[in-house]
DNA sequence: TCTGTTATGAAATAACATAACACTTAGTCA
DNA sequence: TGACTAAGTGTTATGTTATTTCATAACAGA
């Protein structure tokens, strides 16, 4: 989590554990084995680490979290890691905050934010991009990806 | 410019030069005076870097080139300078690029880039964000402020 | 002139990210 | 089974981006 605020206490927490968060993490396994893809160790690892999170995670939290008994892991695997679990769609880098978070919306491959510049809870919902296509279609583009980001207060935050 | 493609040369150059950079200057001037703000030495500077680029600028381009002489800046003179431009509207940052560029839309609040993954060109476009503020209401959001970058080809760079 | 405020200069360092290379493991095919 | 290949990991080092801190200068208003 990013410096969190006053409200951070009343917001629901969003980082699984127990059973939950085991299930999560075999639902990603499954999902790789179809794809043929490896679930290994530091993957698995930084992927627990982002669904136990209550936000946002820095790459250097990661880093700093990644080994159970307080050793930090080495940036490059956090950050291969971090390639990975985007690549498969599990995780989300949100630009505006250099952080990542694990993906919340099942086979969406769109993303977009809602951050709370308050308490730093950062909810992905599925946009609708259509009136900016049209306008990249009118200039001639061909787009591959979006990023949308809107900073702002969250319902909790705006009603202290 | 970032990494500029083969396609860099056909592409219009769109930093602007001679009378078209000091009448842009002169325009940024006349609106921090109506704003009782200041367009001090290094904000000028920096402006003028942007202005006179062809493509998005890296933070440590700027920094490179402030100094007439080649002499280059303090890192601090420039990221307060772009925070200055950003905060006036003169200017936006590109946050999937960490590159800044003038602002070409006169007037407008909200911003949003077609991103050439290939020239390195970035356009800007006035979004209609109704869709994804709706959604936003739909959560409890109040929002202050969006980023919207798609990246993808040009109309250039798409047709080869 | 004094004072509060805003902006700049400079040094150091923090934060974020990748390059390069050696080594290991998993798959595969003769 | 053993050689080959591709993908993945570990490690060192380094590159890139951004901020903190403290001292100083410029300006506006009392």
């Amino acid at each position: 989590m990013i410096s969190p605020c006053h409200h951070a206490e009343s917001v629901e927490h969003a980082g699984l554990t127990g059973a939950a968060l085991r299930q999560a993490i075999g639902a990603a396994e499954t999902h790789c084995l179809e794809r043929q893809q490896r679930l290994t160790a530091p993957r698995r690892r930084v992927l627990e680490l982002l669904l136990a999170a209550d936000g946002p995670q820095k790459a250097y939290d990661l880093i700093a979290a990644f080994g159970a008994d307080g050793e930090p892991a080495k940036p490059p695997t956090v950050y291969r890691a971090l390639e990975f679990l985007e690549r498969l769609g599990f995780a989300h880098r949100i630009e505006s905050l250099n952080a990542y978070v694990p993906c919340r919306i099942q086979g969406g491959h769109k993303a977009a934010f809602l951050i709370c510049d308050c308490c730093g809870a950062a909810a992905e919902f599925e946009p609708d991009f259509g009136p900016q296509m049209a306008s990249a279609a009118a200039a001639g583009y061909v787009v591959r990806s979006v990023t949308l980001e809107a900073r702002g207060l969250c319902a909790e935050c705006r009603a202290p």
